[in-house]
DNA sequence: CATTATGATCGATATTTTCGATTAATTGGC
DNA sequence: GCCAATTAATCGAAAATATCGATCATAATG
């Protein structure tokens, strides 16, 4: 049984008529007997009387034909299943992302996402970039978004968006020097980062708090246990509402960066979502 | 889409192996990568990962996977549809018949028949042996049971059953020429076949009253109307309860017969119900 | 580094499908 | 009642497709 027979099937026994059947389909009329001979044949039965020069539908025909439609019609749902796919109507796109980009960079830009391509999932892992990278090469994700540069042979890293880390505090402070620090834990870009900035102006801070999340150490600063760099995109908000205040302290801007599996495949949709983030 | 690259790529998925699943499939590994090439190329999707020296389910690949079982068993389904009637587990079987065969002789027919073959519906319309006739030669019915003899290309007449009328009376008759008679309409079978007898014996029945079935005339005769004669199928009953009496006049034998289509397929179920009817 | 296993590819072959033409049967018009 | 038109089946040829066997490139394995 073929679902091009089952297809001929369908309309020559909605006609009941052979040749009208077979110029619908752009067949022969010898290309639709036949297939209709193999059909009968190979099931050994009989689905249409031949009677006078025309055919007409047995009783098990009639019977059959809810049938033969069901598996074309089911056999066109999968058609559509996979054009919904390649079409971008459909799709998931795993992504891992380390701590800063997952948090604040992410978000707004798979919301923008979504709404061009409602169809597509998207699922979000938070890990390390170590980790993030680990997960790209072993096909646990499609995508990863990290802070820091790395390298291997089973992703290439593309640059995404800059971001600017900024020195807070929640007074200010005339002598950074003297200044005690609160920082992201060791490993983390920010403080990779901010240490090499501050080696830059010649500051060795004297570090009073390790905090393993942005949030952590901003809720530290705001509280007054120190100063710290963050990414302009945790601070954002506490700046604008006065709850920390912006210490001039130049640091050169760092990258985002998208890692893209080299070996396996990149799906339509993470390509489309790598595309929608790389502007 | 064909069903059998859907069921190539099922094999493969189960396995996410080439190798595997062509042995599994009795095909070589080269015809079962091509099938996938094919999917994939004709769909324009990505079903596997080619990863390391194997293979591996994309996300869609993995997505698409009850599809593909979803169809593959819907055209099983099908396939045992069909298979089931060539089997003779289902059918249908149109029976025209006229009165007498229709209520007393086939019945117990249909029942043994419906015993040994219960998937297969039986349907009986009562007419006349003319429309009986008519209804085979249309194909709006697959097989007729009558009590006359009728010809017509369309259809070829079998002998079936043999059918003995019996001359009745609630009581006792001695002189048979001066009785009042109750038959059945001209056209009927019984009326024919019980003119022709009497004519035989020299008689000239005095028809006191005409009805239309045989059991009216049989609850006629009961009820002291007259004497007929009804096939010893009508009478058995009430001649064993004594309502009746039998009156020994000869009347030769008379068939039934089964008309089968000549032009029109007679299905499996219908040749079946014949072979079971004529054992 | 050699060996083994795997999937892709290629040319050749087999199989299947489709075509074009013909035939047989049947219908409908004149 | 005969003839033209219509229809489905059939047959041989051609085309399309699937499959095979062999080989290649690659990557795990020891």
């Amino acid at each position: 049984m073929t679902l091009e027979q089952l297809r001929i099937f369908i309309a020559v026994a909605e006609r009941e008529h052979m040749t009208d059947a077979a110029r619908a389909l752009n067949l022969t009329q010898s290309a639709t007997s036949a297939a209709i001979a193999a059909l009968e044949e190979r099931h050994d039965v009989r689905l249409f009387d031949r009677v006078g020069r025309g055919i007409a539908l047995t009783a098990l025909g009639r019977d059959f034909l809810p049938e033969a439609r069901a598996v074309v019609a089911r056999a066109e749902d999968a058609v559509a299943f996979l054009a919904a796919s390649a079409g971008l109507q459909r799709g998931q796109v795993r992504l891992v992302a380390s701590q800063t980009v997952a948090n604040y960079w992410l978000p707004p830009l798979m919301q923008g996402f979504h709404e061009v391509y409602p169809g597509i999932e998207l699922h979000l892992k938070i890990m390390n970039t170590h980790d993030a990278g680990q997960a790209i090469t072993e096909g646990a994700a499609d995508l990863g978004f990290v802070e820091d540069e790395v390298s291997s042979p089973a992703f290439t890293l593309l640059p995404a968006a800059e971001d600017q880390l900024v020195v807070v505090s929640a007074t200010p402070v005339t002598d950074l020097a003297a200044a005690k620090w609160v920082m992201r834990e060791r490993g983390s870009g920010t403080r990779a980062v901010l240490e090499q900035a501050l080696d830059r102006v010649g500051i060795v801070p004297d570090v009073r708090m390790e905090l393993p999340s942005n949030e952590a150490v901003r809720a530290a600063v705001i509280a007054g246990s120190g100063v710290s760099a963050l990414s302009r995109l945790v601070v954002k908000v506490p700046l604008a509402a006065g709850q920390l205040v912006e210490i001039d302290v130049p640091i050169p801007p760092r990258r985002f960066y998208a890692l893209r599996p080299d070996q396996r495949h990149v799906s339509r949709a993470a390509q489309a979502f790598l595309d929608y983030v790389l502007k």
